[in-house]
DNA sequence: TGTACTATTCTTGTATACAAAGTGCAAACA
DNA sequence: TGTTTGCACTTTGTATACAAGAATAGTACA
């Protein structure tokens, strides 16, 4: 038996407006549906060859995210990203993660941290090709491996809510090697800490690698204004 | 004409889906619905006399704010609530709340700290008549406008998200007169603050009632939980 | 030429209908 | 007696239908 059809059922039975809410969010956050569009539901039902129900069930989870706005009897409009924004969430997420440092180590386990290591591993060998489009989901999933060892559910989905904004940023941002090297040896300083369970240096190592994550964000923000300003 | 009346089309207009999205709210909140009940659509549906449609849409919501949890083709079913969660929720909210402070301090116009004296002194006859029912939402307006005067979107809606949580157990948690005169006192003393742009005593004093909060609450938690036990 | 009113069209809000997946029970068979 | 298979029932997932409100365009009148 192949395992790779054994895995096709599970995937398809995903609801489609998880699936729509997928792709609506990722289009809101990649620009290409524009700040201030309204979201008619019949077109974009028909542009997804789905029906207004399951549509609907994803506007509101982007309602709850705060991506999009909601107007009575006038339907959605996808709200503006600002720089402001930028600065908000990246605040709000420092705030957050500082808070989950203490658990983590204390919960990490040597398998945690075993695990982390391998993730990094894996990472060396396209870090060397510099394949940066193969590389971003697995920062992103390591980060998140990482900040889930606090076992704080709530906080969590604190972090995850407002994260997803930030990653497909820092995802066009990290294209330096330099940054990229750096923020990789990082990466393996940060696990150590948590295996020598040294508070401290790991805080002040985490508040730098946000704070320099946040420099990139901003930075991809005004590119992109740049760009669109030009078209 | 009456003002009553000319609200009322306001209220009427608002989606049915917001409406059962409150009271679900409520009920999962009070614990009226309990922890680990399953939501059968269409129970639910008749029992507030709505069809489908808008119900689902209330569900996503509450899915989103993490009350109720989804097992794919078998609905959703009320999340369990627990000491764990009140103290990872005020730990949150009050990383939050400490986010929003010097923006307060710096924004705040005379007119806000008038417009927070008028609900306070607001609240002072009923204060004097002891009606905790009527005074729980004033208090929570109050907090709410204060916290406001940030204007930081994210943030309050960040906050936002944990604290409809809280409020409602707090509102059974603050019965004790002593501490309701204490908070009280300490509210008028919270603008005096913002007044005279004194950050660090501001802060000082919103850790602290933050802290009783959270005291309260945990009380309240347990007090039911108690309750719970015996019936 | 400009304004006001009306009719049409567009879009959202809600209900209902139908399809498909899951669950549980009962009967048949080992 | 235990296990398996099949069938009926329950419940979710999605589509469609209909109602009502808002916007817009067009016409009539000043």
């Amino acid at each position: 038996m192949n395992s790779a059809v054994s895995f096709q059922p599970m995937l398809e039975s995903r609801p489609i407006r998880d699936i729509a809410y997928e792709v609506l969010k990722h289009g809101i956050i990649s620009g290409e549906i524009p700040a201030g569009e309204r979201i008619v539901e019949t077109v974009y039902a028909a542009r997804l060859h789905i029906s207004r129900t399951p549509l609907r069930e994803a506007l509101r989870k982007l309602e709850r995210d705060g991506l999009i706005e909601y107007v009575a009897r006038r339907g959605v409009v996808v709200r503006a990203f600002h720089l402001e924004d930028v600065n908000e969430i990246y605040t709000i997420r420092n705030a957050l993660e500082m808070l989950t440092l203490p658990a983590i180590i204390e919960k990490a386990t040597p398998e945690d941290i075993a695990s982390l290591r391998v993730k990094l591993h894996g990472m060396d060998a396209l870090m060397r090709k510099g394949d940066i489009e193969a590389l971003s989901p697995l920062t992103r999933a390591f980060h998140w491996q990482l900040t889930s060892l606090c076992r704080q559910q709530r906080i969590l989905r604190a972090i995850e809510g407002q994260d997803e904004f930030i990653t497909r940023f820092s995802a066009i941002a990290i294209r330096q090697e330099k940054h990229l090297w750096e923020a990789h040896q990082e990466h393996y300083q940060l696990v150590d800490y948590v295996e020598k369970r040294d508070l401290e240096g790991f805080r002040q190592l985490m508040q730098k690698h946000i704070e320099d994550s946040k420099r990139n964000c901003l930075e991809a923000v005004r590119e992109r204004r740049e760009g669109l300003k030009q078209e």
